[in-house]
DNA sequence: CCTCTTAAACTTTTT
DNA sequence: GTTTAAGAGG
């Protein structure tokens, strides 16, 4: 290979990617180059004669690994980049264990619980141990156990942890312990790993198979790990295990793109990386060449006030470009109108194409207004994230049927179809079996299976039901091994009757759903022709499809040829870049959220996040708030967010809106049926959604009802659901202004004015 | 045992 | 506003 690989680089990059001789760790600023150098790298060592097996590459989100796929692909052929060993931490030792098999205690085709099957296997376990579920909190008790997985502590060290017992008494959970040692077995039986025992069962395979472990790290000569500021304990441990005594080790990352702490990333992997590996060599990779100065110099300015970080100065030599734009808007509506009208003008105007511009917010519920928005007004967009296509419930049901067909034992796959399509298998019966299963330690498929043995107490017609569904479970069993996996998976539609079921829904919903299955069904075909391809083997079981998927977690990841703007949550959006971008929903408690204020450390990640919004943008970056938006379904009122000050001001545009923290509240307008005059100079008017809907009560803070004169006791009203009535008494004003009506046919209610969508008749 | 209605909890972020 | 859990009725 005679690529010139130096006068593709930079300087540092060049550095970045030669020194291959010990460990090194490169600080990558955003926009920098950290995958290029990676890519690179990859290249480098194979053309120094590295074989591409020999070459581990870890990342941490699927989108990072399929990218990175692609461009080494790209440098070094599709041949020679198959081989390479790269994806993601779960992807990759989850394939580790099922080789390993024989080493784990669990077999090959182990099943993978996802967060949703965890969560119900807790909340079961959580009910079978008597305990109060609103002390035990599924979702806190989950998040305990996998706060343990993640710092290496197994449930018997758990239990035994005085520090551990103190905390958890503390905070009312004493039996967390108890759980968490149940959950594991439970699992165990299932022969299931959650996500967690991903990584964790690899490392203590590791750690008591050092023959095992000698193996792979003779196998694997070089260990490339991007994004090394989200790795977790065990991430960070096992890549201490596969480092040979040489340490052929390069990690990339960012500490200021930390943005993982939640999940139990430890930013201090990649701060005390250099105390861990000593002869570490330290490349920073500062130039950026993504975005203008003016953007990186106001990120710098942000992120400065951050305490713990590498130091590290960002710059950029491209154009000066723009200041950032802040718009201040009324409300959700008021912020999306404005927004789609600047993407609708940058569009016309300055012909930006609209997959070059995304919207970034902090909590994927905020979604839901862009959308309505954008689809009122026409303009194409995709939203990334929010429930993947593997979560709906019809496909999740779907592969609950394969997860059973392949793994008897799951048991989270078989509560979920034992009586879907309805089959007359209730809760009754189902906890029954449950009973037993749990007295026996046996699953409860093989309870399920013989009954008589466990001595369950049935009738016969409920006895002849489950037969029927063994016996159907079993017919596809038979052909798990002789049928390709789509012909088994139609099979399966067909004979369990999920087929006729959505046949015969003709709801949209329904029919949407019917869609889903279709589409799971088409993706399995495609999959098998790909393989097909790349290995000529033309049966591919349904246990190698779900080995596979069990850890995809993006929607269809179909080619979409028309440009669209992007949707999507900060932490989706990081390693992308767009030419334009806008940064949404900027306001106290909803970015940084509620929830950092008490905690200096959780307000540090906020603003990393904010970094990582700010310097996706190119060109153009806008940062939007609203002074009032709908949250737990009440209008609250909010303030600016703080970050947006701590930005130097040099480099903000704030002509869009007073960002002061009052405004006045005009009458509604009539929406925007005509085209809207988004940015005269004077101060947008709300866009009330419906304004005949809600004649009085969503006027914020306006003048109270009585003297506003549009509700006065003695009225005749009208409300959607109590029908007609007359009002007895107002009170309050605002948001709290309250009526009680006696309705003719519901009696007396009080009602917030609110929600109530009270009309006058009469 | 199933289905419809009503109440409650919920929102961070993801492998 | 939305989704899920519990409860009542068939």
């Amino acid at each position: 290979m005679s690529f010139d690989f130096q006068s593709a680089l930079n300087e540092a990059q060049w550095e970045a990617v030669a020194y291959c001789d010990g460990p090194s760790l490169v600080i990558a600023g955003a926009g920098s180059g950290k995958t290029r150098v990676l890519t690179y790298k990859i290249a480098y060592l194979i053309s120094q004669g590295m074989m591409p097996w020999q070459i581990l590459a870890l990342t941490f989100t699927n989108k990072a690994a399929r990218e990175m796929n692609d461009r080494i692909a790209g440098v070094v052929g599709e041949e020679a980049a198959r081989q390479v060993w790269s994806g993601t931490f779960h992807s990759i030792f989850a394939r580790i264990l099922r080789i390993e098999a024989a080493y784990t205690g669990y077999p090959s085709d182990f099943t993978i619980y996802d967060a949703s099957d965890s969560l119900s296997l807790i909340k079961s376990l959580i009910k079978e141990q008597g305990l109060d579920d609103k002390v035990y909190k599924p979702r806190h008790i989950a998040s305990l156990i996998s706060e343990a997985k993640n710092a290496l502590i197994l449930p018997a060290q758990y239990q035994s942890d005085p520090t551990i017992a103190h905390r958890d008494r503390i905070a009312n959970v004493a039996m967390a312990g108890k759980l968490y040692a149940l959950y594991n077995q439970r699992l165990k039986a299932a022969n299931a790993m959650d996500f967690d025992d991903l990584l964790l069962q690899a490392w203590l395979l590791f750690e008591q198979h050092p023959d095992v472990m000698q193996r792979y790290r003779e196998r694997f000569r070089y260990i490339l790990i991007d994004e090394y500021q989200d790795t977790n304990a065990v991430q960070h441990q096992i890549v201490r295990q596969l480092a040979a005594t040489d340490a052929r080790v390069c990690v990339v990352g960012d500490d200021a793109q930390s943005i993982y702490s939640f999940r139990g990333a430890r930013i201090d992997n990649i701060l005390g990386f250099q105390s861990q590996y000593p002869t570490t060599r330290l490349i920073k990779l500062e130039r950026n060449y993504r975005s203008t100065q003016t953007i990186v110099n106001a990120a710098n300015s942000l992120i400065r006030h951050n305490k713990s970080q590498i130091p590290k100065e960002v710059y950029s030599q491209q154009e000066q470009g723009e200041p950032l734009k802040v718009f201040q808007t009324y409300s959700e509506k008021d912020e999306s109108a404005k927004i789609a009208g600047e993407v609708h003008r940058l569009h016309m105007r300055e012909s930006v194409p609209y997959d070059q511009i995304a919207l970034l917010y902090r909590t994927n519920a905020q979604s839901r207004s862009f959308e309505e928005t954008f689809r009122t007004m026409g303009i194409p967009y995709r939203i990334y994230g929010g429930l993947s296509f593997y979560q709906r419930k019809e496909v999740k049901d779907l592969m609950a049927y394969f997860r059973l067909v392949c793994n008897s034992h799951d048991e989270e796959a078989f509560k979920r179809i034992i009586n879907y399509p309805a089959r007359g298998i209730g809760q009754t019966t189902l906890g029954k079996i449950q009973t037993a299963a749990t007295a026996s330690g046996m699953s409860l498929w093989q309870v399920c299976s013989a009954p008589e043995d466990f001595g369950l107490a049935l009738n016969k017609g409920t006895k002849a039901k489950l037969q029927n569904f063994v016996a159907l479970m079993v017919s596809f069993r038979e052909r798990l091994h002789s049928e390709s996996g789509s012909v088994l998976a139609t099979e399966i539609i067909r004979r369990s009757g999920i087929g006729a079921e959505l046949q015969a829904d003709l709801s949209p919903e329904g029919i949407s759903r019917r869609e889903n299955v279709e589409e799971l069904l088409n993706a399995i075909k495609a999959n098998e022709a790909e393989v097909y391809e790349e290995t000529g083997n033309d049966r591919v079981l349904l246990t190698d499809y779900l080995a596979q998927v069990a850890l995809l977690t993006d929607a269809d990841e179909k080619e979409d040829t028309t440009p669209r703007v992007s949707l999507m949550t900060i932490h989706a959006a990081k390693g992308l870049e767009f030419d334009t971008v806008f940064v949404t929903g900027l306001e106290e408690d909803l970015f940084p959220n509620a929830n950092a204020k008490l905690y200096p450390r959780e307000m540090e990640e906020e603003r990393r996040l904010f970094y990582v919004a700010i310097t996706r943008a190119k060109k153009r970056c806008y940062l939007t708030y609203a002074t009032s938006r709908f949250r737990f379904g009440k209008m609250e009122f909010g303030h600016v967010s703080p970050f947006i000050r701590e930005i130097d001001a040099r480099f903000l545009d704030q002509s869009q809106g007073q960002p002061s923290g009052r405004f006045s509240s005009p009458p509604s307008s009539s929406g925007f049926s005509s085209r809207p005059s988004f940015f005269s100079s004077k101060p947008s008017v709300p866009q009330m959604s419906k304004p005949t809907m809600r004649p009085v009560a969503s006027t914020p803070a306006g003048p109270s009802l009585q003297s506003n004169g549009t509700l006065s006791v003695g009225m005749r009203v009208a409300h959607e659901r109590f029908g007609k009535g007359t009002i007895e008494a107002l009170e309050g004003t605002g948001d709290s202004a309250k009526a009680r009506v006696n309705f003719d046919n519901a009696g007396s209610k009080n009602l917030l004015l609110k929600f109530a969508r009270l009309t006058v008749i009469g």
